[in-house]
DNA sequence: CTCTCTCTTGAAAACGTTTACAGATACTAC
DNA sequence: GTAGTATCTGTAAACGTTTTCAAGAGAGAG
């Protein structure tokens, strides 16, 4: 590969010249710009980003930290990533931990040796590291935010949304309402699975509808998992007569799951969904669900990020972004 | 940010020696190990990983170059890459290109300049630059892959699970059978779509089948582009009993836009897929299609880029990896 | 013709590592 | 006690950029 000096000495100037070619804030002659331009061109170079990182000490990279990229909702939301940080011209790289706690350590290490300026956290488990006020790196959380988060966020209100997405329900008459939701015991529940469920037994409590704790059933986001529960509503002695679930890929499941029992949605069972991933719209009946607004999310979160980074005034420290009720066919009037 | 020359001030040794304590190549006395690892802690040191990078001029990375990360088997892929990539002490970062010509400039930008050691290609569409024999950087071209490629390439047979798939439609004793592929002119038509519509019309030549143009369906890979395609056979004067979708996606599309026509699968037409994505289990009825093992896939990408840049021997130029035919409730005899 | 001012260019240090080479120390064997 | 060897450590150059500072060239004014 071809370096500065190889450019500086065919086009018979200093690296330096090079150099202020390359960023173009400082004015060459003609004559001298041609002759650099021809050089870059003959032995086609490209400058060495190590070198100009380890120099700027900046990357204008952004990294994003996510566990799976392959569930629908998260990968729409990457997706969205690309456009706002490159029209402020830094670049994004998606990085995948797997669950795996090793990959998690050495991308958590890059992270640390600035590998990126920056980087948006889809996770809500913090590595520790990140949050030592010592030796701090720029980030927001995304989506999947704790309560009590000391660092800036970016998320809907989960809460709000299952609230209403459960009054939608009992709008329609349904009093016998279960829902469907992550894990959620004494070692571990996510901060969506609760806030999603807060917002349910609000609704409930707010129109004197008793919670019942056998109507609780738990799953792991996955459409299998909606598909096991099913089985069980299917077995239950009193069966309810809608089911808010916290996903769309658990009610997808469910609905279906459902259907091999030969119970149909709505007609028996009204259900309802939560993000609006695109296979919403084409289930068999589609979903009635809460839509996350990717773009918007996306967007805030990587402005968020950049303006943390260049240490810009307006930085917001939580930003909620509001959600919309999406009204289908896989809930009706009882 | 503490540097390695802060550590070794601390623990009263020289630079090279911090650097030798960090590789762990070349032994140190215990107690000069102990100082250092004592400064590294009270400092909490992390070396520079761009300074790293540019003394060995590597990075152990690599990059993942795709357009859109959100195709359910797009992403299904890009989960299975980091472990094997860990398995060998790579990191792997992913790049989305969104289709923005300059997006992607910026990555093929970063990646001539070796930000990462190789890059896995996951469209056909490469970049000129890239295939410049003087200045080329190891890469591997996965899926989409041309077939006059003189790169190395990871796919399964398109041509060949096409085929056999559209085989099965023939024994089930059809033999009005159309296809929905991607979009095909002279300006435009991609690889798989190329050899997936090859592999089909194969099968129909193989069994005396004639091919009938209007029954060649074009569409984008999206769902919407299947429920419009169910628009255009409804409206057909006369209708196929079989179509044989060059994607899960837009088989679902086509399923679930029959429905609203009235249409049923499979019972009055019976539709394949390809690919198996998660989705493909749970739509009703539940798809016939062509499973990619796409850990098979990134297992034989990844060590296959590795081998290539630590220039291993037993590299293999063009791999195949077995796909596999899954019968499920989108088909039935005629 | 000289002085001053502006604009372009070059030399060299800096960024934070690794590593070849040489020097120092400790140990073994006689 | 000395020589020889093996092992550990330090010095300094290298990786490929950017950037500060200073010098040089050229132009305009008197």
């Amino acid at each position: 590969m071809a370096t500065i000096k190889d450019v500086a000495k065919l086009a018979g100037v200093s690296v330096a010249t090079v150099s202020r070619y390359l960023s173009g804030a400082s004015k060459l002659t003609t004559s001298t710009e041609a002759k650099v331009k021809g050089a870059i061109e003959t032995l086609s170079y490209r400058p060495n980003i190590m070198a100009r990182s380890l120099s700027q000490s900046r990357s204008d990279m952004l990294m994003v930290l996510v566990s799976g990229v392959s569930s629908p909702f998260i990968s729409n939301l990457l997706s969205a990533f690309s456009k706002p940080a490159s029209a402020r011209g830094y670049k994004v790289l998606l990085a995948e931990t797997s669950m795996d706690q090793k990959i998690e350590a050495t991308y958590i290490e890059a992270l640390r040796s600035r590998l990126a300026d920056g980087f948006v956290q889809l996770s809500a488990h913090l590595h520790p590291e990140m949050l030592d006020k010592k030796h701090t790196i720029p980030f927001v959380n995304v989506c999947e935010c704790l309560p009590e988060a000391t660092y800036p966020t970016v998320q809907i209100d989960d809460k709000r949304a299952a609230k209403q997405i459960t009054e939608f329900l009992i709008s329609l008459g349904h009093r016998e309402i279960a829902c469907l939701v992550g894990l959620y015991n004494d070692q571990y529940r996510s901060p969506v699975t609760v806030k999603r469920l807060d917002g349910f037994r609000d609704a409930l409590d707010g129109n004197d509808i008793e919670f019942h704790a056998e109507w609780m059933l738990q799953g792991d986001y996955t459409t299998d998992s909606g598909v096991q529960a099913a089985q069980t509503i299917a077995e239950m002695k009193q069966r309810p007569t809608a089911v808010f679930c916290a996903s769309d890929t658990m009610a997808i499941g469910l609905i279906r799951g459902l259907a091999n029992l030969g119970i149909n949605v709505p007609d028996d069972i009204s259900v309802t969904g939560f993000d609006d991933i695109e296979m919403a719209k084409y289930t068999v009946p589609s979903l009635t669900t809460i839509r996350q607004p990717v773009e918007k999310i996306a967007n805030a979160a990587i402005n968020n990020l950049i303006d943390i980074i260049e240490e810009k005034a307006h930085v917001r420290q939580h930003v909620t972004i509001e959600h919309e009720l999406i009204l289908r066919g896989s809930t009706r009037r009882l």
